[in-house]
RNA sequence: GUCCCCAUCGUCUAGUGGCCUAGGACGUCGGCCUCUCACGCCGAUAACAGGGGUUCAAAUCCCCUUGGGGACGCCA
């Protein structure tokens, strides 16, 4: 009958068959029946959304829905209606996929002679290809996007900014967004969800943190991570000194937690990028690196401002400038070309494992 | 197919008839900063889907077209 009516290109609904055999409710015992709602057949169903304005049509649309199945269980129609009802519900907010719906529960509330709540329909997020986000563009259960790496309040924000805006501000605390939401400028299209502006989100939220508001997702980050490189070590350096270096180079704690292993690992686990070796590590290069060291053995204080102190003495009495010299200490204690500072690394890292380095990559 | 909804830069959006030569943000591209990578800063790029009206005046109001989305279950 359905497909008939398709072919047809009628709206594929109920015939009425049984719709003024004037039946009574089938008794409990009498499986196999079904309860339909006889809707109005003429007039229009109209309603004020909250986020779309007036909204009608046309009762002859509609079906007559059924109420309650064959096996004596309640649809969802009747269903939320009846516990919303009973909850007390005045507005209802939900996705655009639903305003087909809420003319037929409207006619459900008013045939119960209940009051109709208001309604409205945010639009829905929309996939790269602006299909219906689903299943098949992205991993996108809240729960793991936290597996991502993102911050939730990231994703908060994110989320909210997404269809709904306020004037030009992008950042939004919990308070702001709880403080300054209304159905008003909410948007009425649909939106894509665009990865990239998350990241930027996610990293706006990770340079403003205070590093101990992350150690405990970047520990935990760091244990899914590497769960199978025994070399990982996650009590070897204070995990909030990394943070604080690791800030603005991470969009998310997935990739802070991957930036961080050349601080976890032991100078016989780091790994030596090949090439940098080679480019870096030449022989001019390892004997100011062997001069450098030996002062740095010799260094009072391990920390990032007499280790800065002691780089540009060294670079002054060698006669030679600094960028002779850093890529060569870098490759020398990270293994790679790209890191964070050198001072405030070594600092972190400390004198003894400072060294240990160094002496690998002499070794090399 | 039928019904409902929607339509500003590639993306998220500001804009509620004159303040729009259309603003911000992400992205992209240049530059600056600089020990690398980032961060930051500066600049550039790029949009009112099309056509008719209404009006002294339209991105803003109306109509049509086109395009997009959603819904058409004894699922929720």
């Amino acid at each position: 009958m359905r497909e008939k009516a398709r072919a047809e290109g009628r709206k594929p609904k109920y015939d009425g068959s049984c719709r003024d055999k004037g039946l009574g409710p089938p008794n409990d015992g009498e499986p196999g029946h079904v309860v339909r709602l006889k809707t109005p057949t003429d007039g229009t169903i109209a309603y004020k959304d909250m986020v779309k304005g007036p909204i009608a049509v046309d009762a002859a649309e509609l079906d007559d829905m059924i109420l309650r199945r064959a096996d004596g269980t309640p649809t969802y129609n009747l269903a939320v209606v009846a516990d919303d009802h009973d909850m007390g519900v005045t507005h209802v907010l939900r996705g655009d996929d639903h305003v087909n719906n809420t003319p037929r529960q409207i006619t459900v509330y008013r045939a119960l002679g209940w009051d109709v709540p208001e309604f409205g329909h945010v639009p829905l997020i929309l996939g790269p290809d602006k299909k219906k986000l689903s299943k098949r563009h992205g991993a996108l259960s809240a729960m793991e996007y936290k597996t991502l790496g993102y911050l939730p309040e990231a994703m908060v924000n994110y989320l909210a900014r997404l269809g709904w805006s306020h004037g030009d501000q992008e950042v939004f605390s919990r308070d702001e967004l709880i403080r300054l939401f209304t159905t008003d400028n909410l948007g009425s299209s649909p939106s894509v969800f665009d990865t990239q502006k998350l990241d930027w989100l996610n990293a706006q939220y990770i340079q403003q943190a205070e590093p101990g508001q992350l150690t405990d997702g970047l520990s935990e980050m760091i244990a899914q991570e590497f769960k199978d490189d025994p070399a990982v070590k996650q009590d070897s350096v204070k995990l909030s000194d990394v943070i604080r270096l690791l800030q603005p180079r991470a969009k998310t704690l997935k990739d802070m937690a991957q930036q961080a292993r050349i601080f976890l690992v032991g100078s016989k686990d780091l790994e030596y990028d090949e090439k940098a070796v080679e480019k870096f590590l030449t022989p001019e290069a390892r004997e100011l690196l062997a001069t450098f060291r030996e002062q740095l053995a010799g260094l009072d204080s391990f920390d990032e401002e007499s280790l800065d102190k002691l780089g540009h003495g060294f670079i002054e009495a060698q006669g030679i400038k600094f960028k002779a010299i850093a890529q060569p200490i870098r490759v020398s204690i990270t293994g790679v070309t790209a890191s964070p500072g050198l001072f405030e690394t070594m600092a972190v890292l400390g004198r003894d494992e400072t060294l240990a380095r160094m002496d690998r990559a002499l070794s090399l």
